[in-house]
DNA sequence: TTAAAATTTTAGACAAGCCTAAAAAATAAA
DNA sequence: TTTATTTTTTAGGCTTGTCTAAAATTTTAA
C-alpha cells in the first residue's frame, strides 16, 4: 500500500518522464513537488526500496513497470473525477483540479469501475487529457502545440498543457475551449507572438499562451 | 486545518457522546478508534489544544461547539457520499461504508454543496441515518429499537444501528430493509429473542439483531 | 586538467501519530 | 480505610515525511 505522499511523488515522476524523457533528476522532482532536494532524495530512496522506481545515486530516477502502472491509475482516477465534477456537478473546468487532487487518492477499484460506467466511459477529461483505461492503456493522440503552427495553418483545440485556474479563465474570457477552431493569422518571428482567429474574433497572444494550447491540425 | 486522524477522532467522540451521553472516557475513545489508551490520550491533548474538545485530566472529553460542528460536517459528507454511491453508482448498502470513510475527508465546501444538490437534498442515507443540513442541523426523528417493542407491536424499519457489511447482508438475505414492515409475533422473556413477521414471512431473531434495527412504530 | 559551480546525498532535527512499559490517579473491594 | 484493581497519563521509542547544514559527487569553465 502506498501513502498519499508516495502516490504524489509517483505521479510527479510520471509527468516528468512524459514531458522530458526517461530518467528524472532529484532537483526536477523536488521542484515539481515543491519541496527540498534532500526531501526528494529521501522519498526517492523509499520508492526505490519499494521497487516502483529504479534509481542509482546521482543518476536520477525512472519508474519501473509497477511504478508506472500505479501512476497511471492515479491519473486515471484524477481525470475520471474531473469529468464527474464538470459533467455531473456542473463545475467549471478551472475549478476541478484541486478537488480531483484529493479524490484521486480514494482507494477502491469498484468505485472507479462504477464511476467510469456512470460517466459513459469518457475518453478525455475536461482539459482534453486522455483518460487511461482500466489496464492503463492511454490512447495515443496526435496533437500539436499551437506554438508549432506556421502562419495560415489551423486546427481544433483538443487540450491545454497547463491547467491552472488563471490560464483557463484567460481562455474562458476569450471563449477559447476544447473544440474551438483556431487559425494563425500572423506569427512574429522575434518573440513568437501570434494573431489568431477564433470563430469570428481575432486575438493577439503571446508565446506563453500558444505553448499551452494543443491543437489537432486539419 | 485538521488532519485525517484528528477528523476521525472528532467523529468518534461525537458518536460516543451521542450514544452514551456527554463526557467520554479515554478508554471508550481508544476502543472506538481501535488504538491504545496512550495514543488516545496523545490525541485528546492535541484536540484540547486546538479547542475542539474540552478536557480535564482523568475526567474525560467533550466536544466544544466548534468540535461538534466539525464532526457533524464530516458525518454530513459521509452520508451524502453514501447516497451518491447507492443512488448513482448502484452500490449495495453494505458496500458503501468503507468508501465513504475515505470520501468524507475530501475538503471542499463547494463540492458538498453541489453534491447535495445533485442528489436532490436527501434527508437520509442508505442506512436510514439522517443527513445533517449545511448548518449542521439534524432533523430529530422518532425511532425506536425493535428490541423495545412488545408482542404484537409493529412498525416500519427506518434505519439500522450497526452498519457492518455482515449485518446488512444478514438483513438482505431476509429481505429486511429500510421501509420493511415488521411485527413482533413472539418475544422470549429469557433471552429477548423474537419471532417477527416481515411482509408474508416469519423469522426468528436474536436480541443482537433486534437491538440494531430502528423502527417507526405505527 | 584542475578549480569553481551546481547537483545530490547524508547527517541530524522535528512534528504527527502510533507503540510498550511504567507511573500516577481514581475507583472498587476487603 | 487501607488495599487491590482499573483507568489514565507519562516517558521513551519508532516511522513517515519534512527541514537545514554540511559533505560528497558530478558538471562546467578557466
Amino acid at each position: 500500500m502506498f501513502t498519499l505522499a508516495e502516490e504524489n511523488y509517483l505521479k510527479a515522476i510520471f509527468h516528468l518522464e512524459n514531458d522530458y524523457g526517461t530518467g528524472v533528476s532529484t532537483n526536477a522532482i523536488a521542484d515539481k513537488m515543491d519541496t527540498r532536494a534532500s526531501s526528494a532524495t529521501d522519498m526517492i530512496q523509499r520508492l526505490a526500496d519499494k521497487k516502483v522506481i529504479s534509481y542509482q545515486k546521482y543518476k536520477g530516477a525512472s519508474l519501473t513497470k509497477k511504478g508506472k502502472s500505479l501512476a497511471v491509475n492515479i491519473i486515471r482516477k484524477h481525470r475520471l473525477w474531473e469529468v464527474f465534477l464538470v459533467e455531473k456537478l456542473d463545475f467549471q473546468w478551472d475549478e476541478v483540479h484541486e478537488i480531483a487532487e484529493q479524490l484521486e487518492h480514494i482507494k477502491s477499484d469498484a468505485l472507479i469501475q462504477r464511476l467510469d460506467l456512470f460517466l459513459g466511459y469518457p475518453d478525455f477529461d475536461p482539459h482534453g487529457d486522455p483518460i487511461p483505461d482500466k489496464n492503463g492503456y492511454i490512447k495515443p493522440t496526435e496533437k500539436k502545440l499551437l506554438s508549432k503552427l506556421k502562419k495560415n495553418q489551423q486546427g481544433i483545440c483538443v487540450g491545454v498543457k497547463e491547467s491552472s485556474a488563471k490560464f483557463l479563465q484567460y481562455l474562458d474570457t476569450r471563449k477559447i475551449g476544447i473544440g474551438s477552431s483556431i487559425k494563425v493569422l500572423e506569427k512574429e518571428d522575434f518573440d513568437q507572438s501570434m494573431t489568431i482567429q477564433v470563430s469570428n474574433k481575432q486575438f493577439f497572444i503571446t508565446k506563453q499562451i500558444s505553448e499551452n494550447l494543443y491543437l489537432k491540425t486539419i
